[in-house]
DNA sequence: GGTGTACAGTTGTTGTGACAATAATTGTGT
DNA sequence: ACACAATTATTGTCACAACAACTGTACACC
């Protein structure tokens, strides 16, 4: 057990995958056309409206350029619309589409059911370690 | 605390992509001109000498595909060299250049140094309880 | 010995990820 | 008012990620 530091950031990159793999199979077997970081970019920008696409990248942890390309692909696809704000016009004001909102708001039951199922037989203590562990991680690699 | 199964997901992705920039980033100021992911595959390849790269995406767990490219970028960055295989006109023999070698092994004390400061302050016990819980994840969400 | 089937690898397409460079706009100091 | 720095978003480039479609090879079976 000499390697249990080689092989925990295989089995941390491991399961996100899997987990994110799972989640969008999920979404695509029910006939969402929408990938899972785009669905987190539009229930971002619904709980944070005014938010800058700076600040919503800090949250969903996305690079500024991807953030942009992501906002393309939405409006593209009539998910967003981009309205120029008076203010500070190097801003963009983002708006969610009715027809976003609500599919957004049918796969929430979906998420909730997903995460569900794979956290199944994972106690709330070990979640709770786990969380701290990844804090501490992202402290350590920052520092 | 209701929030913990939302929040616990995002927390994952976050340390491990925190860690992957970390990682990127001391062999970048170091060099080295390689990715982590290269890395990885000029790794397993040396430790499993006849793997195909069907079995290689299965270690790394990366898609075909994925590999594919990989490997055509380490050809032409002169760390791999192709072979035909006799046995299986299918099946390609990797071979690592001693260039490659040679940059692996001094690769390995930095990432050895990389590990422990990721893991700084995180005992066995915590890492024994994220190894366990990440298990159960990929198990829950491959049924 | 041809036929179907499984297998190894490649290519195409779309989306994300990190980094650097560039607008375009605003804010600050003098 | 003007030069200069800071901020917001976009664009370019290269690498990876998931999926589907495809090529070439091996093997089994009849």
């Amino acid at each position: 057990m000499e390697k249990l530091n080689e092989i925990i950031f295989y089995n941390i990159d491991k399961s996100i995958r899997t987990y994110r793999v799972f989640a969008q199979k999920n979404l695509r077997t029910n006939g969402f056309k929408i990938t899972v970081d785009q669905w987190l970019v539009i229930k971002c920008i619904l709980e944070n409206p005014d938010i800058s696409q700076q600040e919503m990248g800090e949250i969903v942890f996305k690079d500024n350029a991807s953030i942009t390309r992501m906002i393309e692909l939405l409006v593209k696809a009539k998910y967003l619309v981009r309205k120029p704000y008076k203010k500070d016009r190097r801003r963009v004001k983002l708006v969610v589409t009715d027809e976003a909102i609500q599919m957004i708001s049918e796969i929430h039951e979906m998420a909730v059911t997903n995460r569900q199922k794979a956290l199944e037989n994972i106690s709330e203590e070990e979640m709770k370690v786990v969380n701290s562990v990844m804090n501490r991680i992202i402290g350590n690699c920052q520092s």
